[in-house]
DNA sequence: TTATAACTGACGAACGTTCGTTAAATTATG
DNA sequence: CATAATTTAACGAACGTTCGTCAGTTATAA
C-alpha cells in the first residue's frame, strides 16, 4: 500500500526535523513520487501528520497494554523492570516513539490542542494501569507501604528520565548505567526490606 | 541595546516553534522593525539563533554552579530537593531552560554538531559536581555506601524527569505530585536507614 | 469503461537574504 | 565651536527559492 510508504516517510523527516521543518517534497522524493501526488491519499499536510501521529499513540499504546496483560503481576520487580526495558525496545525498533515523544513535548502550534488531546488519553490509561498494579502490590505487602500513587508517579519519572536518554542517544554505555543506576535506587527506594 | 531585544524575541519564537517553524519577519515584529533590520545586528538566522543557544547556556549553567558554590554540603537531603526547586523556579523564571531543552534533544538537523557540543560541554560540568558530591556524602556516611555514579544518574534521572513535567507543563498538582513521589522514593532509595 | 493514482504545470504566499538608500548619531577635523 | 566625515540602524524593494495546494492530464488496472 503506497499511502503506507508515504506515512513512512512521513513519520521519519517529522520526527528529524518537526512538523515545520519536514516538507513533502522530500517525503514525497523518499518514496519516489512527487509531492502533488501525496494529494492523490492525503487531503493535506496536515492530514498526513495527523494520521501519522494517530499512529503513533497506536503502536505505543497497545504495546504497552499488552505487556501488562501478558504480565502475572506477581513479581514486581520483574514486571516494572521489564517495562522499562520494553520501553527501550520499542524506542529502538521503530520511529514511532520518537515521533511520539517529540510530538508531545514540542508540538506544532496550530495543532496543539489536538495533540494535547491525545497525549492526555494514553497517559491517563497508562497511569491508570500502573496505579492499579501499585495497590494490588501494597496490598500484598511485596513492596513498601504508602498511597499507590506515589510509586506511580516515581515510576513514571524513570520511564521519562530513561526516554529523554533515549532521544539524546548517542551512548549506549551512559544509557545502561543510567539505567541500572535509576532502577537501583528506585527500587531500593519502594522495596521491603 | 536592540540587539538584546531581538534575542528575547528570538528566544521567545525559537522555544515555541523551533528552529524552522520561527520566522525573522516574526520576531522584527516583536520588537518593531522589519526582518531587513536584524541583519544590521546579526549575520543572519543562525548566527542569531546561536547566539541566543550561548546566551541560554551561560544562564543555565552559571546558576547551577553558583547553587553548588553557596551550598554548605553537609546536608545532602537539603542541598539535592533544593537543587530540583532551583531547576524548578529558572524553568518558570525565564525561559532560556525551556529553549535550551528543545535544542538539546531537537536541534535543528544543520546545526546538531554544534549544539550537542554545547550540551556535552555543561552536562559534563553538572554532573561531575554531582558526582564529587555524592563522593563525600558517602565517605561521610551520609548516603548508602555505592558508587558515588550511581546516586548521581539516578539524581540527574530525577532531575530530567521534572524537567520533562515542566515542558509538558499545563498541571501545577501534578508537578507538585510528582516531584514529591519522585523525592521521596528517590531519598528513600540512597539514605542510610 | 471507469476508477484510481500517478504525472505536469502553475498558483500565491512565505522564506532567508542582499541591495541601495536614507536619516540620525557619532567621531574627527579645521 | 562648528563643520565635515564616518558609522550606525533602520528602511523599501527585490532576489531566488521553497513552501503547500489546486487543476487538468495521462497511464494503469479491474
Amino acid at each position: 500500500m503506497k499511502s503506507n510508504e508515504i506515512k513512512d516517510a512521513a513519520l521519519k523527516y517529522f520526527t528529524i526535523h518537526g512538523y515545520e521543518g519536514a516538507s513533502l517534497s522530500q517525503i514525497a522524493e523518499e518514496v519516489g513520487m512527487k509531492k502533488q501526488s501525496i494529494y492523490a491519499h492525503f487531503k493535506g499536510k496536515d492530514d498526513l501528520f495527523l494520521q501519522v501521529l494517530r499512529d503513533a499513540k497506536e503502536t505505543e499504546l497497545s504495546s504497552k497494554l499488552q505487556y501488562f496483560s501478558k504480565v502475572d503481576s506477581k513479581n514486581p520487580e520483574n514486571d516494572l523492570y521489564g517495562f522499562l526495558q520494553l520501553v527501550i525496545d520499542l524506542f529502538q525498533e521503530n520511529e514511532h516513539i520518537k515521533f511520539w515523544l517529540r510530538m508531545s513535548f514540542f508540538p506544532p502550534a496550530h495543532l496543539e490542542k489536538e495533540i494535547g488531546q491525545e497525549v492526555i488519553d494514553i497517559e491517563e490509561k497508562v497511569q491508570a494501569i500502573l496505579e492499579c498494579k501499585f495497590h494490588d502490590w501494597i496490598k500484598a505487602k511485596l513492596i513498601v507501604e504508602d498511597e499507590a500513587i506515589t510509586p506511580t508517579y516515581a515510576f513514571l519519572g524513570v520511564v521519562d528520565s530513561i526516554l529523554l536518554e533515549l532521544v539524546y542517544g548517542n551512548d549506549e554505555k551512559r544509557l545502561k548505567d543510567k539505567l541500572a543506576a535509576s532502577w537501583k535506587v528506585f527500587w531500593r527506594g519502594i522495596s521491603q526490606e
